[in-house]
DNA sequence: ACCTGAACACCGTTCAAGT
DNA sequence: ACCTGAACACCGTTCAAGT
């Protein structure tokens, strides 16, 4: 992609990687006669892994096709990152840290609200994050401090530890199992499978009750199927505050 | 492992495909002077691959092990089964078709509480269930079925069809996120992973929150976790179904 | 110090060749 | 009809060799 490459002249170009991005910085590089590529650094493996998956899927991110995204051979991936591994652990560290908290004087029904719903928009925009953290877990220092701070609000309102830990499971349960429906779900699929309202349409027969409700279950909004849950979680805590 | 194999001369041998069985085959095996193997299917293929899962979890599964276990080359598999999607396809109807269904002539609530405690069991016993979900989705017939059942016990007990949809989507997305947690619990993760309790404890000085609830996250049970917020759902739910 | 090519031990899958 | 061995195009990762 870069034509050519003068060892040991590695100028910095500072951009985020997006495709935008790197087309204008390799139209960039073709009009120079001595090009040059920026500096393969831990972060930028990070987010070129992370443009990659958002566009392509997890599964197709391979070390060899991540390298050739970074102009790179593959193994040159292992002076900055230890394996595979590391840059899915740098993968998840990236989403969560781009979560967002709420203003801490807001009520802490509002702050609940606030945190889910932007939560489930940056997973559902990351849907690979969900098989992510399947498979390495959660307790990089990003997902720490969100989990810190969702804790502090609900014990601020008043909730005991143990009912604090109850809340936080139900309220991470309920936006993981949506943005793993969002991500499970057809469109979200390989295209090989079968149109999915066409199947359950057929299905008249034998699943009247599922036919019946094909139409809610094909066009699903899982945003605001979330936010509906949510406030009954929400009422549902509130409920047990009080008492 | 079967020492000898008569060609043509199949005799099958009823048995499932749990470890202790097949040693008792092998012995049987060894004894005789003309060895036989059951005959391959895919039914057979589909119990392999769940207990192959089961034991080792579904990254180890692969169409070689996977031939192996059942004594066979790798390539003998695809007699049987299109691809290995096919398998996945084949373990996940094999897990739906295990899930029980309640009394038809129960109360709607206390059939929700059976159904999402008996699916939740179900899940957190075959945790590889919810990553296969994630890539295949779940529309074989015993999926279908199983839907079925529960919005017909939704719509009985009086909600429309919108009110049904949400509340099916609810209680999926619960049991899943909990199903999820429960497969992304550092107990289930890869043993290099850091002792969790005490990177928790370890963060005292930055995440206060996190570390003084460090003995809930550390031993949560999620099954109980799991029936606390079914109870407020289930809640929640009634008192939408009264207005 | 960083990048690379060849190599190793694995994958899923195809296909012609066996019985 | 079913099973198999060799082969192909991929993986993640190691390591000695380059600059």
């Amino acid at each position: 992609m870069c034509t050519a490459y003068v060892y040991g002249v590695n100028v910095y170009v500072q951009r985020k990687l997006v495709k935008f991005d790197l087309e204008i910085l390799l139209t960039y590089d073709e009009g120079m006669t001595t090009t040059q590529r920026p500096t393969l650094t831990r972060d930028r493996i990070i987010e070129a892994a992370v443009a990659y998956a958002d566009e392509h899927g997890i599964d197709a991110l391979s070390m060899r096709k991540l390298g050739a995204e970074l102009d790179v051979e593959a193994m040159s991936l292992y002076n900055h990152v230890a394996n595979k591994d590391d840059i899915y652990d740098g993968m998840i560290e990236y989403v969560f840290a781009s979560l967002p908290l709420p203003d801490p004087d807001a009520d802490w029904q509002d702050s609940i609200r606030f945190i889910g719903v932007a939560g489930m928009d940056t997973f559902t925009s990351h849907g690979w994050i969900v098989a992510l953290l399947m498979i390495r877990g959660n307790f990089g220092p990003s997902a720490l401090r969100f989990t810190d701070a969702v804790i502090g609000i609900l014990t601020n309102a008043g909730f005991s530890d143990e009912d604090a830990h109850h809340a936080w499971q139900m309220l991470s349960s309920h936006t993981m199992g949506y943005a793993f429906q969002a991500a499970a779900n057809p469109e979200g699929l390989q295209k090989e499978h079968v149109d999915v309202e066409a199947a359950l349409t057929a299905a008249a027969d034998h699943f009247p009750n599922v036919a019946r409700l094909a139409p809610f279950l094909a066009q699903c909004e899982y945003g605001s199927e979330y936010a509906f849950g949510l406030e009954i979680i929400i009422d549902g805590l509130a409920a047990r505050l009080a008492s």
